[in-house]
DNA sequence: CGGAGATTGTTTCCATGTAAAGTATTTTCA
DNA sequence: TGAAAATACTTTACATGGAAACAATCTCCG
């Protein structure tokens, strides 16, 4: 019984209506690709938001983590556990300075700096591997229309 | 003291180098600007993955809960608790049929519906929203771009 | 038939991310 | 000056989402 009635196939087809023109759920299966992309090529074991900031922390060293989380949109509460986290792990160093004692300022330990500059040989593998199926053309289109989207300037 | 040394103005330029042009970072960034544009317009109460959840079923009647989960890419141990939680609202009934006892289907009920009724109406303003500063042909783009990136099929 | 294996959904436990209140420090201005 | 406000980060308490193990049911095939 229940030997693919009609019913039971149709039940499979999965009308999504509008929604499947709308942005937020376009993002959102962009992002899980993106991700399976990243977890495909990536050997440091950082994910991504951790890797994120690592490579922050090594471009903009002695940075406050404040200005970091603002500008990758990473919320405090949140940064504050990722940095712990890095620290705990060896891989960054906290600097209160005197100057002003709210503050916390970033910067990588040897092993971060390492781990830096492995991530670094990886990050061609990354682009290749996220631009997936997408041409030259396409690919330069698609991180123009992200940046302007998302509200990001020109690149540099 | 610290009165704007070059230092602490310095201090916010925060350098991304390649993460800037990462589809993995863009994406993250055009979601959160995603989101924001959701919240900014709707009024149904219904977070993004819940209304989803909602329209698909409403398109969908007596689908069963894991093949929708399967389409919209929502892992079953959440989709359990996104269907519990609709069922409280009382927006979903869960139909067991005695076909197939293992398996739950889905549909909406009156108050589900009703909803569904007032969020079409929202989803004009979900889509103008949405957009931004797009313009028609980058809005264009954008989508079959995003629709080619994320491996799902021409629009229907 | 009847047990092995597949399918469907649930539970448990953990990682990730946020909101709101809390702490410490610095700045502002009456 | 010194009290009020602003800043920078942390803590707590909670919401969201996933991996792995589990339970129930169904299918397949000897």
């Amino acid at each position: 019984m229940n030997q693919f009635t009609r019913e039971e196939i149709e039940a499979e087809r999965v009308d999504l209506g509008e929604i499947e023109t709308t942005l937020g759920f376009l993002l959102r299966m962009a992002q899980l690709r993106a991700f399976a992309h990243f977890f495909r090529v990536s050997e440091v074991g950082l994910k991504p938001g951790a890797l994120t900031v690592l490579w922050v922390i090594a471009l903009n060293p002695g940075l406050r983590q404040g200005a970091i989380a603002r500008r990758l949109m990473i919320k405090p509460a949140h940064m504050t556990k990722l940095v712990r986290a890095m620290v705990d792990d060896g891989l960054v160093e906290r600097y209160v300075p005197p100057n002003d004692r709210r503050s916390v300022r970033l910067s990588l330990t040897k092993a971060g700096k390492a781990l830096y500059e492995r991530s670094c040989g990886e990050m061609h593998a990354i682009h290749r591997a996220e631009r997936g199926t997408l041409n030259d053309r396409e690919y330069t289109d698609f991180v123009a229309l992200l940046r302007k989207f998302a509200g990001i300037g020109a690149p540099p």
